[in-house]
DNA sequence: AATTAATGTGTAATAAGTACATATTTATTA
DNA sequence: TAATAAATATGTACTTATTACACATTAATT
């Protein structure tokens, strides 16, 4: 019942004890910043400074404010790590362990996000982050390892039922490099024809007669994703079918 | 950056303003418990006892104590309404906008469990919680309607792909029993031969010779699920195809 | 001008999904 | 006891989706 333990909390607000017994717990968004870049699967990550994990990297991540959505917190990691607010960003799932955080209590709500790598040149003159193949990543710290999964996991789940990929993408592009990423985001080889009729199926993307430049190979015909899936996020499972 | 807050909360032990900056966040679980009775969905509330909302249920939840993993405070919540333990639970999504609770800021995890509701009579005596049919719920307290929605359109989800929706039944359950489940959660009709023949393909059930009894028609045979498929959760999600 | 490396397209075989009808079994009723 | 009612149990033709697989075309490079 949350009343009752409210109202335990209002006559709380000046016993210090009980407060701290509610509230001794920190709460935290942690960010799976994506990105696509020589045909893999980055992950934006910072150096851990905790001594327990000296060495091993780490999502970024902040304290939520009292007075901040949950999203919003999300938005502002985001900004302060790559200057962008333009993105899709999707809540994966919260993570609340007891012993996951060394220094106490963290609950975290873990989102990820996509960006276009190419399109957003972010500063990355500090060492501080960096871009990481998500497949060369064995530990980081934390559980940060678990959550990079988890979110990589549902990444795999939703790009198959949504228009979700191409916020990885420049806004033209060719089949063949949208092939590519799908093919880094699942791991497995797709043959080019089958690729294409299953794509042209979902009726995502529009053809706008323009052409690849600068390959050393014939140039591919570019698309873009029609206005109408243009998303920044996906909130709503779509049905599958059971009849 | 997780860590340079926990700094300045180590420092802000003693400051009492700084401290209540980062923790004056109360962090809870609300369970969306569902059961399944007369061909119907069902879901445990309980009245709100908060003025704001006076005369309407509210779903069940409370504080997570600061020494308590996430799923153990379902599992209590769960185990207080309803006396179970041994039920398949699920985390959804957490909920936190800043205006969803009137008392202040407080951020829920919401979890959804399924349950026998024949196996395991609940104690209904005090008229505090009951079971409400999902489909007749047109307003909650708080933003419950949102997370029960949200459950909802996850369960129609899983139930596509995982062997979930058995712990809505009995041990033993004839196929007739199986369709009219699906058919109340997915809201739709489905045709007996074509059902069967899907269900009989995923190679979930065992035949045990047995049939139904006390039912004013002829009886159908009772199956099982097979123990290999006897989850109490499903935290990866399963992979589609895209070759 | 020849070569290379990619793009672009089609078809046959298999598997899955859908629509639909009849015989069988048990409980109930006359 | 026989007839009736209401459900179980099962199969087949049709359509759609998935898979496996090959050849002509185009532009850049040599």
């Amino acid at each position: 019942m949350t009343e009752k333990a409210l109202q335990q909390l209002k006559t709380a607000e000046t016993e210090k004890i009980s407060h701290l017994d509610y509230f001794n717990i920190g709460i935290t968004v942690d960010c799976v910043i994506l990105g696509y870049e020589e045909k893999e699967l980055k992950v934006l990550l910072i150096k851990s400074d905790m001594q327990e994990y000296s060495g091993l990297f780490s999502l970024p991540g902040d304290f939520i404010k009292p007075d901040e959505d949950l999203e919003a917190a999300s938005y502002r990691v985001l900004k302060e790590k790559t200057g962008l607010d333009d993105v899709y960003l999707e809540q994966v799932r919260t993570f609340g362990n007891i012993t996951r955080h060394p220094s106490g209590r963290v609950i975290t709500i873990a989102y990820y996000s996509l960006i276009d790598v190419k399109n957003h040149k972010l500063q990355l003159d500090l060492n501080e982050r960096h871009w990481h193949p998500v497949n060369e990543i064995k530990k980081l710290a934390f559980d940060h390892k678990l959550i990079l999964d988890t979110c990589l996991s549902r990444l795999r789940q939703q790009v198959m039922e949504h228009p979700v990929i191409f916020n990885l993408l420049p806004e033209k592009f060719s089949l063949r490099e949208l092939q590519e990423l799908y093919e880094a985001i699942l791991g497995v080889e797709l043959d080019r024809r089958n690729f294409r009729k299953k794509i042209s199926i979902k009726d995502w993307l529009l053809d706008i007669d323009e052409m690849e430049h600068n390959v050393p190979h014939r140039p591919g015909k570019l698309y873009m994703l029609k206005k109408q899936f243009r998303n920044k996020s996906v909130k709503t499972g779509a049905g599958l079918q059971f009849a």
